[in-house]
DNA sequence: GACCACTCCGTAAACGTTTACAGCGGTTGC
DNA sequence: GCAACCGCTGTAAACGTTTACGGAGTGGTC
C-alpha cells in the first residue's frame, strides 16, 4: 500500500522541491507553471496533507473542544447543533467531551489542552468549584465558558439570566390567578440549581407571596428523577395549583406524575419548564417553557472562541461577557383547555 | 509565560536526556532514580506531552471520527451516547461530523481521513452510492458503517433487520385486529426509506393483506414532514385503523395531526413507530415502537473499531458483520385504552 | 557593463516526540 | 584477565510539515 503520498512524493513527481510543494499548497505566490505541476502531481497522488505534522509546525490543530456534562440532555444537545456548524464553517472540527459533570474530568479536560490537541475550549460546567476555576484560569488555550462564571477566571462568557427566567414565569402564573405556586428543582449544589432556587424565592417576594416549604422540592435535572421529586411533593399534600420546574425534563416528568394522579393540566395545575427544548414543544398537552436560548448561546460561545482564535491581537482581547435574554414561550400547558 | 514545557525542559530540570524522559514517560524500563527525577520535573512543570508530535511520530492520533447525518435526530444521539464512553474507556476522543445526509461531505470525511487526524471512523450513510462505496473501500484508515453495506466494501458493519422489524410492528398490529394499515415513510432514495418500503410490501402478503396506494404516504424522517405526509394521508379519506411510521419522530407526527384531526389514539387509529427512542416512550400517549438497538449499535460499531485499532493482526482480519436484532416495544398507542 | 531590484525557487532548520543504535560501567563465567 | 553480557543512558535520526535565508536568473537603469 505504501503509507500514503508526502510532500516530499509530490516534489518528486512534479521535479520541484518540497518548500514550492508547500508554498503552492497554501496559496503563496508561486509561477504559473509551477503551481500547474504540483497540482497536477497532488491531484494525481490523492494527496491528503498530515495533519500532525501540520499541527506540530504551525501550532495550530484546528479543532475545537466542547465540553458538557451529558450529550443525551437536548440543551446541550440545541448547543451542539448550533456549535459544529459554526465551527466547520470556520474550519475547525468539534471534539466532543462528556464529563458526567464530574468536575475532576473537565479539570483533566482543561488540563489536557496543554497538550494542543484543540485550539480552544468551549465548556459548561455544572459545579464551580475553586480548582475548576482555577484551572480554568491556567488553561493554555483560549476558554469560552457557557453559564456564570467569576470575572478573576478572566475567560469570555456567554449567561443567561435565569433569575430573570424564573421571574418572567412566576408572573405569568400569578397573571393567570395561580397563587399557590411549587418549585421542583435539581441539585442545589449545581450553578443553575443554585440560581435558580434563589430566583423563585426572590420572585415569590416580588408578587407578595410566602414562601411555603411544602411547596418546594429537589431532583435531579432528569425526567425521572423530577418524576419522583412531583410525586414526594403531591405527598406532602400541599394543595398546588402550579408547578415551576427548573427544566424542561422535570416538567415532562410532573407531566407524567400529574396524569398519574387523575390532575388535569392545565385546569388543575399548570405546569412551566426551563430551556424551551424541543421536548417541551413536543409534549402533550406542549409545555410552557422559560428559554434561556441554549441555540444562541451556543451560537455566540463559538463566535467568541474563533474570534479569540482569529489573530493575535484579539487573543489578548479582555474578557467578553455576552448574555442572552431569556424569554417566556406560552403553551397550553399554562394557559390551554380551549380544546 | 514562554510556551509550556517540553520533554527537553523536564530533560534540562531533571539532568537527564530527552530519550530517558520520553522513556519514562512512556513506561519504558529505566533506573528508579531516574524515574523518580524524571516524574518530579514533570510534575513541577505541569508537563502535558504536545498530541501533534506525538502523532506524527507514532502515527496514531487518539482519535476516532464519528459521522452521521444530523447529531440532532435521536437516533444518532443514543449512538453518541454509546460510543463516546466506549472510545474514552480505550484512550481516544470524539470528533463528531454532521454531514446532513450530504453524500459529498461523507466522502469528503472520508478522504480526510487520509491526514490521519483521526485512527479510525464510525459512519452511518444515509444514502449509498456508487461514489460513496468507492470512498469507503479506498479510505485510508479503519471504517466501521452502521447500516448495511455491500460486501465489496470490505469495511466491518454492524447492521439490523428493519425488514423484520416492520414485519414485527404489523403482526402486531394486525393480531390486534387492524386490517387497514398505513405506511408512512421518510424518503425512498435513503437506505432505510428503501428498506422499509420494501418490507412493508413483504409484511401485507405475508398477512394476507393488499396494497393499498391510498395507505402509503412519503414525507421526511423528522416531525413536521411526518405530521405533514401524515396529513396527506388522511385527506386520501383511506379509512384507516392503524399508521405504522418508519421513525419514532414521524410517529410524533402522526399523533399530532390525529390529535388535531379528533381521532382517539388507539381506539380510533394505533400508531407504532421505529427505533424506540426516548421520544416513543416519553410521548403521550406512549408509542409502540420497533427497537433497532440504536444503543447497541452503538457500542458494537466502537467495539469492533477498537479492535481493528487495538493491533496489526487484527487489522488485518476479514470483515466483521454483527447483526443486532429488532425488537417490538409494545406501549399504549397500540394496545392501551386501559385509563 | 556594473549595479540594483525583483521574482522564483531550493537548502536546511525547525516543531516535539519516539526509538535504533552505540557507549558506558559493572557483573559473570571461563 | 579477558570476553561476553547486562542494565542503563545519551546521541542522533526520523516523522511530515512550514518558513527563513540566500542563490539563480531576469530585466532595467545609469
Amino acid at each position: 500500500m505504501g503509507e500514503g503520498p508526502t510532500i516530499g512524493t509530490i516534489a518528486e513527481r512534479a521535479g520541484v522541491s518540497t518548500a514550492s510543494v508547500s508554498r503552492v499548497l497554501n496559496g503563496l505566490p508561486t509561477r504559473p507553471e509551477t503551481v500547474r505541476k504540483v497540482l497536477a502531481a497532488a491531484d494525481e497522488l490523492g494527496y491528503v496533507p498530515n495533519s500532525a505534522a501540520r499541527s506540530l509546525k504551525s501550532r495550530r490543530s484546528h479543532q475545537v473542544a466542547f465540553a458538557m456534562a451529558d450529550i443525551g440532555n437536548p440543551v446541550y444537545l440545541e448547543m451542539v447543533r448550533e456549535i459544529q456548524p459554526v465551527l466547520k464553517a470556520a474550519g475547525y472540527r468539534l471534539v466532543l467531551h462528556s464529563t458526567g459533570a464530574d468536575v475532576a474530568e473537565e479539570i483533566e479536560v482543561l488540563r489536557s489542552l496543554g497538550g494542543r490537541y484543540a485550539d480552544g475550549l468551549i465548556l459548561i460546567p455544572l459545579r464551580l468549584t475553586a480548582e475548576l476555576a482555577a484551572a480554568i484560569s491556567a488553561a493554555r488555550a483560549p476558554v469560552v465558558v457557557i453559564g456564570s462564571v467569576p470575572e478573576e477566571a478572566g475567560v469570555d462568557n456567554v449567561r443567561t439570566d435565569s433569575r430573570l427566567g424564573v421571574r418572567l414565569a412566576l408572573d405569568h402564573l400569578y397573571a393567570l390567578g395561580r397563587r399557590r405556586i411549587a418549585f421542583v428543582n435539581g441539585p442545589l449544589d449545581t450553578v443553575p440549581g443554585a440560581a435558580r432556587a434563589a430566583a423563585y424565592r426572590d420572585a415569590l417576594a416580588a408578587l407578595g407571596l410566602p414562601y411555603d416549604e411544602k411547596l418546594v422540592e429537589v431532583g435531579d435535572f432528569y425526567r425521572a428523577e423530577g418524576a419522583a421529586a412531583v410525586r414526594r411533593l403531591l405527598a406532602k399534600g400541599p394543595d398546588v395549583d402550579a408547578i415551576m420546574c427548573a427544566n424542561d425534563l422535570i416538567a415532562l416528568g410532573a407531566l407524567d406524575v400529574l396524569r398519574e394522579a387523575g390532575l388535569r393540566v392545565p385546569e388543575d395545575v399548570a405546569v412551566a419548564g426551563m430551556d424551551d427544548t424541543d421536548l417541551a414543544a413536543g409534549a402533550w398537552p406542549p409545555i410552557t417553557s422559560v428559554s434561556l436560548g441554549s441555540a444562541e448561546r451556543g451560537r455566540r460561545a463559538a463566535e467568541l472562541l474563533l474570534a479569540r482564535l482569529a489573530d493575535d491581537a484579539s487573543a489578548k482581547a479582555p474578557r467578553k461577557v455576552v448574555s442572552v435574554r431569556p424569554e417566556l414561550v406560552i403553551r397550553a400547558s399554562t394557559k390551554g383547555g380551549t380544546r
